[in-house]
DNA sequence: CCGTTTATCATGCAGTCGCATGGTATTAAC
DNA sequence: GTTAATACCATGCGACTGCATGATAAACGG
């Protein structure tokens, strides 16, 4: 064997080029060619990694998933189940640059995996574990009686989870503010707790 | 003075093959050429309405909009304010067909408006409209007595129009089913009034 | 030291892209 | 009948696409 090069670092750093480009120009501009360019690397090296453009798009999106999750994970560990589910919520919606930019490259892929098999399949797979993360969050703080007991915890979760992604176009492109949208997250939270 | 030909019955002829190759192969796959083969006329007499590419996107989302609120509109005319509320929010969804050919075409436009400006100012103005009318909604339930006096109408139609567009994705690539996305929509509407 | 494997590159290829051009046919105004 | 404007088409152009190919360099196992 020769040159030591770790291989998922390398698929890693194109993955997050796949990400720059789609943030900067769309999903329509993502060629070999200019994601080569902006991972400072030769066409034919990212051939090398990828057998074909829709496979280098799917580890793209693996790669943007586990990123998401890693953030939500790091951020699961204090406060009260409320409070989990708010800050869970919050980091899907596009308040910051780096939420923003993981917003815009995550809608795009939403799209494409409507006309893409394999890329829906790899969205389909990641979705139960956000719900159930947010139902279980509200049984939680129902049996902390923070929350009306006799709230459906599964519909409010999807309900929250859909509303939430409903939200980024809005906000990305500019009809809500970004204290709009954390607002209108609170007053679903305040809802659950019973007080308006 | 010449050939007597509708210009706007051809434009809007071009924008709904626009839709058909969005729904079939998805935005990517839009090209001049593609349009022109699904209309049924040369790549010329496409050319000959429309200035360019981004123009004739543009208008076909134009045409999706108005083809929507029609929908939308013919609706209006029956019934409780819930239950205008709930059918104007079964029409975003995609539970049949025809639904699901214009969810697949609007998430695609969806998409492409963060980085296109024009389709993102289109997109901008219709949504006050639509959230106004689940709003007004809303408030005339409260007023009959339907719905909770001190739930607020805004900020429920801000959640209920999110909330929606965000269940469009999961029921696309199937992880949800058109009765699941009904159901979900239902236990809404039931919180608002107040029963669970 | 040599052969094999890996990493990277430059280039070629057939196809497609948006768009421009030049032409023809049709029709209405004069 | 002539002129002008519109409708439509075929074609060409340069740029770009994904992918295949062949070459070069590096590094480890034998």
């Amino acid at each position: 064997m020769p040159k030591i090069v770790d291989h998922e670092a390398r698929r890693r750093h194109i993955a997050e080029a796949v990400h720059r480009v789609i943030d900067a120009k769309g999903m329509d501009s993502v060629s070999l060619r200019e994601v080569a360019a902006e991972a400072g690397m030769s066409m034919g090296a990212v051939q090398h990694y990828f057998a074909s453009k829709d496979e280098m798009l799917l580890l793209a999106l693996g790669h943007l998933n586990t990123r998401i999750s890693l953030r939500v994970a790091a951020v699961t560990h204090d406060g009260t189940p409320l409070g989990l589910l708010r800050v869970a919520l919050l980091e899907l919606l596009p308040l910051d640059d780096e939420r923003r930019f993981e917003a815009r490259v995550g809608l795009a892929f939403l799209a494409r995996s409507v006309v893409a098999g394999d890329l829906a399949a790899l969205l389909r797979e990641g979705l139960p574990y956000v719900v159930g993360f947010y139902a279980g969050q509200i049984r939680a703080a129902q049996a902390a009686g923070q929350v009306e007991g006799d709230l459906d915890a599964d519909q409010e979760a999807v309900m929250l989870f859909a509303f939430a992604q409903g939200m980024v176009n809005p906000v990305l492109i500019g009809h809500y503010t970004v204290e709009d949208a954390v607002s209108a997250v609170d007053y679903q939270l305040r809802r659950l707790r019973g007080g308006y």
